[in-house]
DNA sequence: GCCAACGTTGGC
DNA sequence: GCCAACGTTGGC
């Protein structure tokens, strides 16, 4: 299974509006890059939900419940989207200092292309990510 | 609020 | 098709 991190501004969506929306379609997602990531996406896949701008931490983990389909708020139809649901908040916050004070995350999407809205998570990052979410 | 990094646009 | 100018994102 492949894991991703999607990045969001709180205020513009945030981890409890989509705890309480229980899912949402992941749409505006304009970069050329990022749409292949999302077209990556496969039934299942986790993600980290990162907060970016405001708390710059991950704050969540959701779940790809429908894969990449056209985009229907971008008018130029090139755009595509993915749904996720809220699997569950995360125990401990890892803020992006923490990543990237950690030398084996060096090579992590969201440190070395911090403009990247939805960034692969391979499974090293992943488990290690894991880690650090769960409370000491 | 500033600025660096990166993407996109448009003139040639 | 190149590249300068401009816009946007996101960390600080």
């Amino acid at each position: 299974m492949a894991h991703w991190l999607i990045k969001s501004e709180p205020s513009a969506y945030s981890w409890d509006q989509l705890v309480k929306d229980k899912r949402t379609s992941w749409t505006g997602v304009r970069n050329p890059q990022a749409s292949a990531n999302l077209k990556a996406m496969k039934l299942g896949d986790l993600c980290f939900f990162y907060h970016s701008n405001e708390g710059k931490e991950i704050v969540g983990i959701a779940r790809v419940v429908k894969t990449a389909y056209p985009d229907p708020t971008d008018k130029a139809g090139k755009a595509v989207t993915v749904d996720v649901a809220a699997v569950e908040p995360v125990e401990q916050s890892v803020t992006l200092a923490a990543i990237k004070a950690e030398p084996r995350l060096k090579d992590f999407g969201l440190v070395r292309q911090s403009r990247l809205s939805v960034v692969p998570v391979n499974d090293e990052q992943w488990k290690l990510i894991s880690k650090m979410t769960t409370a000491k």
